[in-house]
DNA sequence: TGTCCCTTATA
DNA sequence: ATAAGGGAC
């Protein structure tokens, strides 16, 4: 072959469709140039067995057999990505230029500028883009130029700026095969095959551009108009559900966007929702701007908090076992579903951290573990919102009460039913609070309290008042 | 994106 | 007795 190879480097951005870097590089070939298209495998970033893992390769699995269909066949390279790209450019002395949509935060940022230095020294030049957020890190500051710090000022730019557009084009519409190299990658797609050999049947079903339109298409046509209210019931599907085809890149966040803006036009039916996009965006440039958020509080004055170090409690979290039903439901449908409601987000971390007083460390890197839709940066803003440490979080005197959440936003107790089948039978009058079932109706329905459920593991009243105490003296 | 506890008003 | 409102944490 005569010419040139340039590489398109995927990574949180599996999709054809609207794909930034992508869509430049075939804008930007010429007639001599061959395409082909790249994933690295690093294996020290893998959480073998979790999750988080399963669910992200079941999704390269989709994308890897979509792109070879579209004509643009993924090589994988194993390995540190310096080490990978050494044997890439050793294999393929001809690629000379590389795509890719860069990450802005986290252990990706640091990949890609160290990265940068490489393909410099290998000569390979390098066009990177900003395609993951509505708006980039650095996109909006405030009038003297410093990051906000406050969501709602932050919102009210980020509302005023005009969105990316959704670019139509996919890969096939350009004509062009990608080349195939893939014989030069034998040991390479062993371990490839060897690894999605371990991916669970049961998460290769939620993944693909198609599936993840079914959600936004259901979402806008039937929910978005009552998700202001029908959000905060875990017992109504009234969520959109996209969050792990948006971690994945599998759907684009600009087709988002514009599908829910042209199906609004004039009104404000999705303004809650866009809200919440716009937190995705916050939430990325505030780990930018603080890179050790995951191992330090950013609020300074919380960083000596003397948290519980029991084990038994975190373990009681961990499966459900807590004795408070909507805390346990929550629990329970992470760790079968690997998806959680996010009024039981904010729930459980509360809980954790305010009432089992743990450390939020701790919850995030479960919650790293199990969450088929895990983004770094929403993730740990999210901890260090309910545990009072983050910027903008929730004050540490503003403490859920895990009983009165549980009425408030299960009240009939639908939810806790289909989660904890051990309380499927008690009646309402109890089911918040079942320690409180005198014995003969425990016998009766068949849950004896410290056999078949627990007792709550805390008092709440006492340890609110413990943690307030804690903060206190800080 | 809270809850508690007090006061005051009304029954 | 209970609701509504406000300050405190």
């Amino acid at each position: 072959m005569s010419g040139t190879i340039t590489g398109m480097w995927f990574r949180k951005d599996l999709r054809l469709v609207d794909n930034t870097a992508l869509i430049a590089m075939m804008k930007e070939r010429d007639d001599n140039e061959s395409v082909i298209g790249i994933f690295n495998i690093n294996p020290s970033q893998l959480k073998k067995g979790t999750l988080n893992h399963q669910a992200f390769f079941a999704a390269v699995e989709q994308f890897s057999e979509e792109a070879e269909k579209a004509g643009l066949p993924i090589h994988f390279i194993v390995g540190k990505p310096e080490k990978a790209f050494e044997t890439l450019k050793k294999a393929i002395p001809e690629l000379t230029k590389i795509y890719f949509n860069r990450d802005e935060r986290g252990y990706g940022k640091k990949r890609d500028e160290a990265m940068l230095t490489f393909f410099s020294d290998y000569k390979i030049q390098v066009n990177h883009f900003q395609d993951s957020h509505l708006h980039g890190v650095s996109e909006i500051k405030k009038d003297n130029g410093e990051a906000f710090k406050v969501f709602t000022p932050y919102y009210n730019r980020w509302k005023k700026l005009k969105k990316p557009l959704f670019q139509k084009e996919e890969f096939a519409d350009f004509g062009v095969k990608g080349a195939d190299f893939r014989q030069l990658f034998k040991e390479e797609q062993k371990y490839v095959s060897d690894l999605l050999a371990e991916i669970p049947i049961e998460l290769k079903g939620e993944v693909g551009l198609q599936r993840a339109r079914g959600y936004l298409s259901r979402f806008i046509d039937k929910k978005v108009s009552s998700y202001e209210v029908d959000r905060d019931y875990p017992a109504i599907k009234g969520t959109s559900r996209i969050s792990r085809f948006l971690r994945t890149g599998e759907l684009s966040i600009r087709e988002v966007y514009h599908r829910l803006n042209d199906s609004d036009e004039g009104g404000n039916s999705s303004d809650t929702f866009l809200k919440e996009l716009c937190w995705r965006d916050f939430y990325n440039m505030i780990y930018a701007e603080n890179p050790e958020q995951q191992t330090l509080e950013i609020k300074e004055q919380y960083r000596g908090l003397h948290w519980n170090q029991n084990q038994g409690m975190l373990i009681a979290w961990k499966e459900g076992k807590t004795g408070f039903p909507i805390v346990d439901a929550g629990m329970r449908q992470l760790n079968q579903t690997g998806w959680m409601h996010n009024r039981l987000r904010m729930i459980v971390a509360s809980f954790l951290t305010k009432d089992l007083l743990t450390d939020w460390r701790l919850g995030e890197a479960y919650f790293s573990q199990q969450l088929v839709d895990y983004d770094s940066a929403s993730n740990i803003g999210g901890w260090q919102w309910a545990a009072s440490t983050g910027t903008d979080a929730v004050p540490y005197f503003r403490i859920f009460n895990p009983t009165l959440q549980g009425k408030n936003f299960d009240s009939d107790g639908t939810f806790i039913r289909f989660y904890v089948p051990e309380l499927a039978n008690v009646p309402i009058a109890y089911l918040h609070e079942p320690q409180k079932m005198p014995l003969d109706i425990q016998k009766q329905v068949g849950c004896i309290i410290g056999t078949d459920y627990p007792e709550p593991i805390v008092d709440h009243q006492k340890m609110r008042s413990e943690i307030l105490s804690l903060f206190k003296g800080q």
